[in-house]
DNA sequence: CTTAACTTGGACACGCCTGTCTAAGATAGC
DNA sequence: GCTATCTTAGACAGGCGTGTCCAAGTTAAG
């Protein structure tokens, strides 16, 4: 119930619930025996989501090895992560919590980078020209472009990953990053 | 009036009618005597963008200089446009055109873009590790991302203005590019 | 002053979504 | 077989936004 949530939100951030219900194979009713309201819904789904990448992201050790390893494996799980929840960048996450929070709403990812990145610039590998907040801020909407490319079927999720993580390392790396070939095929304009 | 559309979808990309009218010092009724309908009134809006745009963008001359700094001519001018109108940044205009049309609906943008994006790149001035479909994509993210941090009151003007123009040209040069130190004290953690 | 153009307030139909209620059906466990 | 639990269908109220109609008011121009 809550997967058809995430699916279908993932796809439509204006779902309503007689969408999620005929998605979940129930009916609108149903949700509502579950859950007393949309807001108890989305809330649910959040802390199902929020519990998930937490797990994943926290299984990571991201503060032994130098910094730019580091982002190398945040860049890895958080991308695989949007690929299996694109609801995560959706701004249904982001309508969830209006009051003046974070900078931003993805909390358990944002922390972690935050620190991460903090840790980066005070050991003088990572770029720091600019204020923390908009290299977050930065990665999380090269996030978002990669995954929209993706949903888009503009790029093949190979492709978009690589963009992504690339590109990130470009960002904030402060010397040119040696450009790890990775696995894929960088054909430069094969886009499915 | 339309002035008054640009100013509340920029802050409120789901203004009603009623919101866009009280905006513009009139009623909801004196809205539909002008626009038969939301649709058109969106449109409306979108076609003075659009003009607006254009006209900015195509007063540059990116053909003549090398392809790199014309990239920087197209980011000053770029920022500025965002700068005057955020509601460009809203999903209201990229909601307006759901058929297939390009990657984006940024039409005027983009097109230009992807045209000295395509220069950069023969010239073996710009990366061209990915598709250009995904340098288009990431520099408009990004571009949503100062912004963001703008309106969010993360950043100043001109420290979001210089954050988006230095994290373009990492990503796209080829070379360092010997990092400008632009008109804009960039102390690194100043904000607001 | 009188007319034409524009604006206003009131009212209403329609559609969509949320949230609630109730009676009837299905299902599993005792 | 009977009962507790879950699900379903139908219906309904309330809220909100869109779009339409119309009568009355305002304003500027002839």
């Amino acid at each position: 119930m809550l997967d058809a949530a995430i699916a279908v939100l993932g796809r439509q951030a204006e779902a309503s619930i007689e969408d999620i219900a005929v998605a979940a194979g129930v009916v609108r009713q149903t949700v509502y025996a579950h859950f007393p309201s949309r807001k108890a819904l989305l809330g649910a789904m959040i802390d199902y989501l929020t519990a998930e990448v937490a797990s994943t992201l926290d299984a990571l050790d991201l503060k032994t090895p130098p910094a730019d390893e580091a982002l190398r494996r945040w860049l890895s799980a958080s991308w695989s992560i949007i690929e299996r929840y694109p609801v995560l960048l959706s701004p249904v996450i982001a309508d969830a919590a209006p009051p003046g929070d974070e900078y931003d709403r993805h909390r358990p990812v944002t922390a972690q980078l935050m620190e991460l990145v903090r840790r980066g610039r005070r050991t003088g590998v990572f770029e720091a020209r600019h204020p923390e907040a908009w290299i977050v801020t930065a990665v999380i909407a090269l996030g978002h472009a990669a995954g929209q490319q993706l949903t888009a079927g503009q790029m093949s999720p190979n492709e978009a990953g690589a963009a992504y993580r690339d590109s990130v390392l470009r960002l904030v790396l402060r010397q040119p990053a040696a450009e790890d070939g990775s696995s894929t095929k960088t054909t430069s304009s094969g886009a499915q």
